[in-house]
DNA sequence: CGTACAACCGTACTCAACTACGGAGTCAAG
DNA sequence: CTTGACTCCGTAGTTGAGTACGGTTGTACG
């Protein structure tokens, strides 16, 4: 049962990240640095595909690396409840940054149209609020 | 007419930023640097406040420190169209950011309901989801 | 055996927008 | 005339998630 028989770069190649990437998340201990046999380079197993797969699904849920090492201790799955306060506490954070650009989309639709709207005004619209709020 | 009479930590404070963020502006060419008088401190004017609160107000709609010194070229209002192209193309991006967090959101909330509803599954299906896609 | 391509390793750099630090000089109040 | 707050200046550090560099081994192919 030899599983341990891919090289870092074909790690790379099927979880899609670049080598120096895996190097980069061993180093902070998300990804386990398999033994270097004497003189040879180290080999990796589907596990670490697996990992790093779920490092990046992680990461598009908006958790950063420091989060996706949390997940990572739990994933025997057994955790259900830690799992998902993890989970809302980041859809509030979210939240947050979705209400803070949908403020910013707002003022920016309102300039744009007051703009474009403008009949030549001597002075833009979008200056003329920046300058004075 | 001596309007240059306020200390760097008066504009700070009326402008609602710290004394080292002015500096750093200076640095980068987004505020003007008055002259030192001969072993003396420098004195601002009340145009250096203004210009801080157009700095914050375009960071306030989504503009980056690079993106405003383009702003602050415009800033005699005089040139409509490319201010707004620039806002308009600020806000795409920002439109961008915004499906990309909606898009978490929407995952997160699927994920957090299908773990709270769940009858004490023997995985929790955050963790089952990361793992496997 | 030679060549070319990987892997290994540590260190340093990137971006943005600051923030911190340390030492020297200046200024106003008491 | 001293004290304490403030200013000036340059340099370095912070955060997060990598990316780049450069030199040394390892290895697969012909």
């Amino acid at each position: 049962m030899k599983t341990e028989v891919l090289t870092i770069g074909q790690v790379a190649g099927q979880a899609s990240v670049h080598v120096e990437t895996i190097r980069y998340y061993q180093r902070l201990g998300l990804v386990p640095k398999p033994v270097r046999p004497l003189g040879g380079i180290r080999r990796y197993d589907q596990q670490t595909v697996t990992r790093l797969r779920f490092i990046k699904r992680s990461q598009q849920l908006g958790f950063t690396l420091d989060e996706v090492c949390s997940l990572l201790a739990l994933d025997d799955g057994q955790n259900c409840r830690a799992t998902r306060a993890l989970a809302e506490k980041k859809l509030v954070v979210i939240e947050e940054r979705l209400a803070d650009l949908m403020r910013m989309q707002k003022a920016l639709k309102k300039l744009t149209n007051k703009c474009a709207s403008g009949k030549r005004a001597r002075s833009c619209p979008i200056i003329v609020t920046l300058l004075n709020g």
